[in-house]
RNA sequence: GUGGGUAUAGCUCAGUUGGUUAGAGCGCCAGGUUGUGGCCCUGGAGGUCCCCGGUUCGAACCCGGAUAUCCACCCCA
């Protein structure tokens, strides 16, 4: 390889022409899915100011911070590159009074671009894509099926329904979890010095971490310990119930699993992950929750907030794991050739091309000005599905022979009436 | 931030106990008579063996460092 003056930064990925198909195929299908549950767009912008993304409490908030990409622009703003991407939703809900009209507000943003300063691995860079909905103003536990339910069919779209497990939690209100963050603690103390040094030192900070602890001593004690399920007030444990029933009632399998977590305060209720074991350790595609604490933490009057972000370069990992065959993208209609180099030959070429292309024909034509040999080499590294070789004799009788190069012959047309005549055998 | 693996042609990779002009497959280019692809055959181009230093008569190979990348940990809004 020559010396190059740079490469691309850490973390960052090329898209190139090879597999561009793949995506454009992965976002025709989640826009069908957002259609079909009638949710609407909305874009936001790249970067926002600093303060949108610092609105969490507490020690979250450090550890956040450590991984944004945060500057300072020439008017001396602190800007970030949006790490995430429900609270832009948000800000722009507010900001629009979106919520003056009808409720619910229901939104999708899709290919949204994210950045956060981690060390890259397999599922995890540094840009990164989501496919996210997001629905505001509806509480009830059907709302909470209906974003589940988005998750679950996109996978089931694309074939993935068994490749992918749905874990499902609960963490209740602030009230519920307060009193069960306080027995956690209270059973974990109990056993402190048999808990590993990380567990131990997390132990108030972030108790419920201790769940998904490695450690197999901190998972046994994790096995026996209070299970926030089990310590949810009357209210969530009934809006819990009544979510599960209409899984069940759907026929979206799925586990409970009381150690997922979220970081973040305003989480309230129902937390959810589509998890694949197929793509390397960064395993879960799609994770969502409700969130109807974070309105108000932005500035807003109570509002209830669901919604779910969906990892696409995960997706397609996963879908490439499960040998996914993606339809391939229609090749080049038609190669012209030039059978020699004259001028003439040569303008004829280029208003042929044009006519072709305006007839909606789509031509490559010979640029390089090689041999027809070479020339039919390369229509056929093309795919074209025909070609046509012209030079003074075609010229000369006005017509030409054209060559199928998906079979065998070919077929002569008039060079006055060609791009007709061509759309004819199409 | 921590740990491990890897780094040789455009791509995927060989490369003997350290020994002369560093290889294969694929891809690319050109030929296999005059203006027609695929299969086959022949030829060609293309390499600072990631970089810097060390050991040695001699380094792609051994040693040290740096960088990049992959994977995992950490973390996961």
């Amino acid at each position: 390889m020559a010396q190059l003056l740079t490469r691309i930064p850490k973390g960052t990925r090329d898209v190139l022409p090879d597999e561009v198909y793949k995506w454009d195929y992965i976002e025709s299908v989640i826009r069908s899915v957002c259609r079909d549950f009638n949710y609407r767009e909305i874009r936001t912008p790249v970067f926002e100011h600093t303060e949108l993304f610092e609105r969490g409490v507490g020690d979250a908030t450090d550890i956040v911070q450590k991984e944004m990409y945060t500057f300072e622009d020439k008017g001396g703003r602190s800007i970030t590159l949006r790490p995430e991407g429900t609270s832009p939703v948000v800000r722009a809900l507010l900001q629009n009074s979106l919520y003056a009209g009808a409720l619910p507000v229901k939104l999708f943003y899709y290919n949204l671009s994210c950045y956060r300063y981690e060390q890259p691995q397999a599922g995890r860079l540094r840009e990164f894509h989501q496919f996210g909905v997001e629905q505001f103003g509806a509480g009830s536990a059907a709302a909470d099926a209906e974003i589940i339910m988005i998750g679950y069919e996109t996978f089931r779209r694309f074939g993935l329904a068994d490749t992918l497990t749905l874990r499902l939690n609960s963490i209740g209100c602030p009230n519920c979890r307060k009193t069960y963050r306080e027995k956690l603690v209270a059973y974990l103390e109990g056993h402190k010095s048999e808990l590993c040094p990380t567990c131990k030192e997390r132990m108030y900070r972030n108790p419920m971490r201790v769940f998904d602890c490695k450690s197999e001593i901190c998972q046994g004690i994790a096995k026996d310990a209070p299970f926030v399920t089990d310590n949810l007030c009357d209210d969530c444990a009934a809006h819990f119930a009544a979510l599960q029933e209409s899984l069940k009632a759907l026929g979206i399998p799925f586990v409970v699993d009381p150690t997922i977590v979220r970081g973040l305060d305003y989480y309230r209720g129902t937390v959810f992950e589509f998890v694949t074991s197929t793509i390397g350790a960064q395993g879960t595609v799609c994770g969502g929750g409700r969130y109807d604490g974070l309105i108000e933490e932005l500035g807003g009057d109570a509002l209830s907030g669901i919604g779910f972000g969906l990892g696409l370069e995960r997706l397609l990992l996963t879908l490439e794991a499960a040998g996914f065959k993606f339809p391939a993208p229609a090749p080049v209609t038609i190669y012209l050739g030039a059978a020699s180099d004259d001028g003439a030959t040569d303008v004829f070429l280029t208003k042929l091309a044009s006519e072709l292309r305006a007839a909606g024909v789509s031509v490559e034509r010979d640029l390089m000005g090689r041999s027809v040999k070479a020339q039919m080499k390369y229509a056929d590294k093309l795919g074209a599905r025909y070609a046509a070789i012209i030079g003074p004799d075609e010229l000369a009788k006005g017509a030409v022979q054209v060559r199928d190069m998906q079979g065998e012959g070919g077929f002569e047309l008039a060079l006055d009436n060609f791009a007709a005549g061509l759309k004819e055998c199409l």
